[in-house]
DNA sequence: CTTAATGCAAAAGCTTTGCAGCCGC
DNA sequence: GCGGCTGCAAAGCTTTTGCATTAAG
């Protein structure tokens, strides 16, 4: 199966890309209505599954809220306010620990590591 | 507000206790109408919620998964098979680093770490 | 008695999917 | 032209919620 080049799928890879906060599928839908308003919701959500998929974009489980989605790569952590629901990247080094869990039975592939807290805005308001 | 004790709320409860594997709240209800039959599941919805809440049980939030429940209240990691999405509790130390993160803007108040993998059952299968 | 909690069913929130038509190659 | 991709809408899955009724204290 060979895939093809569409207008939506770069559209929807550039406003990942562009929104440099951490949008969630609806958010990046919006995003490209504005412009484009003929785009899909279900092209939306299938478009950011192949591009994760490809690891061209990165997917964030969220712990209870919609998936985000991030135009950063590299291993790093997200925090999310538990007040506005804002996600932010965490500005903290990896955690060589977390790299190298090993276990008796289980095949270990990975981690989900999400903080939660209460961002700046929130403490203040 | 002064809350009551109820008869689903204890068997709520004691069903988590019992089944001492990580149960979703579907699990648990199935578990529960065996017996008792006429519990609807928004009360088991509820009432997991509330015993959360007070710190009778844990919840643990997935991952595009539902929510699972604990009986053990000591800190301490999951795991979930890729393949079966059966959960487990991982039998490694607590990460002391993850219980000190810090940040500038953020008050970071917890996280919520869920490890990925293939368990012995599916990697034999 | 008072009112918190239940049962029921409907709805909410996020995401996936079936299908007919469209368009990239 | 072939068949992968799209738009649309319906459905799926988990969880929450509104409301009349029941039952705990």
């Amino acid at each position: 199966m060979k895939t093809r080049n569409t207008i939506q799928k770069n559209l929807i890879k550039n406003t990942v890309l562009n929104l440099k906060n951490h949008p969630s599928a609806e958010e990046i839908y919006s995003e490209i209505i504005k412009t484009n308003p003929s785009v899909s919701k279900g092209t939306v959500y299938r478009n950011l599954g192949i591009l994760a998929d490809n690891g061209e974009i990165l997917r964030i489980e969220m712990p209870n809220s919609p998936d985000r989605f991030d135009f950063r790569l590299e291993k790093h952590y997200h925090i999310q306010c538990d007040n506005c629901g804002k996600v932010f990247d965490l500005d903290v080094p990896c955690i060589e620990e977390l790299e190298h869990i090993k276990d008796k039975e289980f095949l270990v592939t990975g981690y989900q590591l999400v903080f939660k807290g209460i961002c700046k805005e929130c403490k203040e308001g």
